[in-house]
DNA sequence: CTTTTATGTAGACGTCGTCAATATTTGGGC
DNA sequence: GCCCAAATATTGACGACGTCTACATAAAAG
């Protein structure tokens, strides 16, 4: 070992790098966005050098999926939140929570969102069956609990609940893609805007109807 | 000029270097991907020198809004034409024209799709007014006529249109997003999930309901 | 014809992702 | 405790990229 890195503290190996490089990955999408992220960069803050990160991902876009994988876990520990907190007076209410846990996410973690659906993670060489297995089982978790819910006589019989998960699905990432582009304006209108799907939502489910 | 360039027809001037940079960047974009797409490689197609394109554009990024641009016009000129063949037998089935018609540009144009809604559109410091002005003017036709039909009690009359188009809006960019990006894959239930759309969004505006 | 303006070119710089060759550390079998 | 293999980290190098500056040429305006 060199004496300057005795001084900084520093060994010749790092401990755990691959998920330390996760962690600053996120970090600096987040607080500095996509185009300051590179592999020369991430690994200069972590006091590595540049082909360090090389020994725990294949390429910058394998390190990518990795953190989209990491968001789906985050998003399903956010949704499963809303699902057990299942004091809701109707169904309409349960929706409205789903929509609003949904958005939220988007909003507040969209250093994972990004990557989550985005193109670089699902049409890459690098789309490990690892991510595609976490995304798609968070889609299956969704159906499940809707066709438990249809058996329960809470949601309409004549309803295709895949069908519904995907239009669901789409509605929720519409919105959330037109807030985090800067296409609409982030204002309270969002909001609104929330209510409004989470009831057009329900309004497919509600056997009342 | 040179020898050489008189040969291969070549003059010093381009003679629309402008228009064929849009022309040649979408090409790009469709039939080999974004990642194949860089000003060097473009000027080298259209044979010209590398930094001939910095004279029409700031930079690489304003060249993208260029091209984002003419992608909304292009989406302008679409859904006029559903507007203008309004030979529907009912509501119901004009809104499935206008989603399927939505839906068939993003599918048959993601080179321009992804430009006209992607951040580096619209957060860019190269987002020109005349973007901007483009974008928002379809959104601002898309709620106009809906006034109109809404005057015309084709929609009911309690309905916010603008939180509507909104709503539209959002849903329909999603089912394209997640389309494009490969997560749904893409097969024949995408028909019935555009059905499925158009009527929930019917549903909200059907004076009948 | 001359001058200005539009347009195109060549050179250079710093950054990037990634590969190959090499070095250091760690951990398991003796 | 010792040796070797595996894991991990390093340096050097390469080609591609965006973009800046200085310069060259053509076209348009006077």
């Amino acid at each position: 070992m060199h004496e300057a890195d005795k001084k900084l503290n520093r060994t010749y190996h790092h401990g755990d790098l691959k998920q330390a490089l996760l962690d600053e990955t996120a970090r600096i999408l987040r607080e500095e966005g996509e185009e300051a992220l590179s592999l020369r960069r991430l690994a200069t803050n972590l006091g590595v050098s540049r082909t360090a990160p090389y020994n725990h991902y294949k390429k910058k876009e394998g390190l990518l999926c990795a953190v989209a994988e990491e968001g789906f876990r985050r998003f399903s520990h956010e949704m499963d939140k809303v699902e057990k907190s299942n004091n809701y007076r109707d169904g309409r209410s349960m929706m409205r929570a789903y929509v609003s846990a949904y958005i939220s996410f988007a909003r507040d973690n969209p250093e994972y969102y990004d990557l989550m659906y985005g193109r670089s993670s699902w049409q890459s060489e690098e789309h490990t069956q690892s991510l595609s297995d976490t995304a798609r089982s968070t889609l299956r978790d969704f159906v499940e609990r809707l066709k438990q819910r249809q058996q329960q006589k809470q949601i309409r019989q004549d309803v295709d609940v895949v069908q519904f998960a995907q239009l669901y699905w789409g509605t929720l990432h519409g919105i959330s893609r037109l807030l985090l582009d800067g296409v609409y304006t982030k204002s309270a209108s969002v909001q609104k805007l929330c209510a409004g799907a989470a009831d057009m939502l329900w309004q497919q489910l509600d056997p009342a109807a």
